[in-house]
DNA sequence: GTAAGCGCTTTCCTTTAGGTAAGTACTATC
DNA sequence: GATAGTACTTACCTAAAGGAAAGCGCTTAC
């Protein structure tokens, strides 16, 4: 029961648990919202215009979306790239950088859905 | 670079991408917040009564704390126990569903600290 | 009987996230 | 010259999260 922490504490002490506690902390933050994730996954489905994203994502506004751009150019997650064409061409794209949540996403998703389950059997009964 | 939807679909096809995509944000919900997180973390560090959850965790007013906890009970994280004594002791204990946190916890650790010592490295250049 | 502790609830307030609508500066098209 | 599209910005509004302060019903201790 008490692995999580009891195991943590065997390897690390108890001030590296709590600093372990704020990475995961930071994770949430930079993850949290109700855009980014949509907005990064629909870049790492390929390179799109600022009027492309916001048909893809239905619902956002511009402001949303450029105050979501910056954000995530601020993080790494995307790049913006200018072209001088007249008029000028600008694309987002999803970075590397981005590819690294694939893990992190992979065990949200999994652990989500059992959740998810389980809640929902509770319920029912 | 586009491995994660792309291996995605390989397996799943797009709509079930769409759905592991809503998995990741139902996660995101049940542990988002500021409280969430450290709350479960100092139950499975061992149970607690509410009095020495808000030393725990400092800063937690009564208020927020009594929200927090039926949220995680309802959410299976959290049991409230009642002991018939006089007068009667009200004890909260982690669940061995907020166990099976482990292994996500661990990923968005590793994940954030690796993001953060990636953003910082950026900023000093 | 007065004070103090427990496990809350109630009320009120501030902050933040997010949304709506409109506008701007530019260019291209009819 | 009017219309439309691109990439935004600005100003304003709403709703939800969270915090501060006080109180409440109970009990034990002094």
């Amino acid at each position: 029961m008490e692995t999580m922490i009891k195991d943590c504490e065997m390897v690390l002490g108890k001030e590296e648990c709590a600093g372990s506690m704020k990475h995961v902390l930071d994770a949430l933050y930079v993850l949290g919202g109700k855009w980014k994730l949509p907005l990064i996954l629909s870049l790492i489905d390929g390179p799109k215009r600022f009027n492309e994203i916001q048909h893809d994502l239905k619902g956002i506004s511009p402001k949303i979306l450029a105050n979501e751009l910056k954000n995530l150019e601020l993080n790494e997650f995307v790049e913006r790239k200018v072209y001088a064409t007249t008029p000028v061409t600008i694309i987002y794209e999803a970075t590397e950088h981005s590819a690294t949540l694939r893990k992190v996403l992979y065990e949200l998703s999994v652990w989500g859905e059992a959740h998810r389950e389980k809640i929902r059997n509770s319920m029912k009964r």
